[in-house]
DNA sequence: TATTGTTATACTCTATAACTATA
DNA sequence: TATAGTTATAGAGTATAACAATA
């Protein structure tokens, strides 16, 4: 018999821990039932503009039968419409409407408020630490796309 | 016209953005998909031993059918099994297997493996600034708890 | 009668395979 | 022939309503 096969450095296993807690809130954090998916989808339409359904289904990691469906139901939800192209017919461009980018900011504005409720119970200085550490933590998941 | 109902402050929203980032990696860092409710209940099933199909129900924020199903599909997969309890012939008890342990420390191993990866390319100051916030993340996640 | 769990039904969300329309 | 998208089909995962078994 060897020893366990990887032993990973306890402090990590106790960020990882942590990290796996903070996962569990930010998901019960945003309100309004809505498939990550879908409002990841939303909010990348509202950030970058218009997009071809290919482009969203590459960019979100799902197949194009998936997003083909995905939009469909936010179509019939009148938070996005399809579009033609101007110079290619086969191409259909997605579109958020008013009603999409109100939902978008909606729930944005929701999840900052309950977040802040969250903060304000913590001390000047754990509050101050969480702050700062935010440009690190941008600059983690950046490395997460290059890998 | 009104100005914008309410504005949360901005250093709120960079680290509300922060953290969700952080969510969409820390989402894509575990493998083998497994929906966060299946996974979440077997990481419980480990932790906290033994449960009612009921109490797993209520503790993952799922109705008692889903629950249910749920429990069916781990079972027919061999990574809990059903068991009836001594006095109450009602209840079923829900126990994790052998590979139902195996999977969730194989897949916290890989997640704690990746992540090491992605913090050995900070700085070390920028390493060591997480690593110190993880216990101000744990106090975070335990507020709201009581929320 | 109340509690515990399952079954019935319906909808979202995902995948793979087959198909249509345009280039 | 290749590309963009849809349709067909199947399965996971969720809900509410109705049911069965036990207390």
């Amino acid at each position: 018999m060897t020893a366990p096969t990887t032993r990973t450095d306890p402090e990590l296993a106790r960020l990882a821990a942590s990290f796996e807690r903070l996962f569990e809130l930010l998901r019960r954090l945003t309100p309004e039932p809505m498939s990550l998916t879908s409002a990841s989808t939303l909010r990348r339409l509202d950030r970058a503009g218009d997009h071809r359904l290919s482009e969203l289904a590459t960019a979100e990691g799902v197949t194009q039968p998936a997003m083909t469906q995905l939009v469909s139901r936010l179509e019939r939800d009148g938070l996005v419409v399809r579009a033609g192209h101007p110079s290619d017919g086969r191409v259909v461009m997605v579109r958020i409407t008013d009603a999409g980018r109100e939902l978008v900011h909606r729930r944005r504005e929701v999840r900052d408020l309950r977040l802040a409720a969250l903060l304000a119970e913590l001390s000047p200085a754990d509050r101050a630490a969480v702050v700062a550490v935010a440009p690190v933590l941008d600059h983690l998941t950046e490395l997460a796309k290059g890998a």
